[in-house]
DNA sequence: ACTACCCTTCAAGATGTATTGATTCAAGAA
DNA sequence: TTCTTGAATCAATACATCTTGAAGGGTAGT
């Protein structure tokens, strides 16, 4: 059993990459790395309307990698628990190639 | 300098992304991790229509993960050199998490 | 040459995603 | 209450991607 992953495994880590696979969301994602910021201050670069930076960001919200919380008038977000390390773990490990090499010889 | 990337940076990185980000092409980089392949050996599960696998083959080399060297009637995929490094390094590195909280304290 | 095989490419339709403009909501200030 | 501000939502359009079916290219065998 070298990596044998279920197609609902599959799909649920085609998706999670697919929320990061955009220019403006992964920097979205940088900005937030360590740090917890109000939507006021996520504007990416270039700078986009507001609604749309609503509509990314609820598309990484609804993949789980952020959450938001009401501080008065502001949201501030942040990156969810293990957000990055889930997304790394979507990803083929790249020890597995030398391994596999091993094991081959 | 924490992480400045440049816009080209975060599009180069969010299109090497994008061609992974796909249940098909994210299952035929599995059965390539650490093997050379031939195409009739790369059907997923459930299975998919010849032309379907060329069109998805194709997106991975076009995006530089895989080549493919032809041996007589068949034709060889593989892995690029360094191609699961460059996935991982198109997304923030974990370690920053912890980084950027001591330099906050 | 012809045929069979493996794989790719092309064009067209189906599906999904991104962007825009207008509206709505929630919270605070006047 | 009314007004303003920060942000989310909705409907519609623009855009890109996926999938299908048919056709084409390269290689080996007869």
């Amino acid at each position: 059993m070298v990596d044998s992953r279920t197609t609902e495994q599959l799909v649920a880590a085609a998706a999670l990459l697919a929320a990061v696979a955009d220019p403006i969301r992964l920097q979205l994602l940088h900005l937030l790395v360590g740090k917890t910021r109000c939507v006021c201050d996520l504007q990416p670069e270039p700078a986009i309307p507001g609604n749309l930076l609503s509509y990314h960001l609820k598309v990484l919200r609804e993949a789980g990698l952020i959450e938001g919380t009401r501080r008065g008038r502001w949201i501030d977000y942040s990156l969810t628990d293990g957000a990055l390390e889930r997304l790394h773990s979507a990803l083929p490990d790249p020890a597995m190639v030398a391994r596999q090499l091993v094991v081959v010889r």
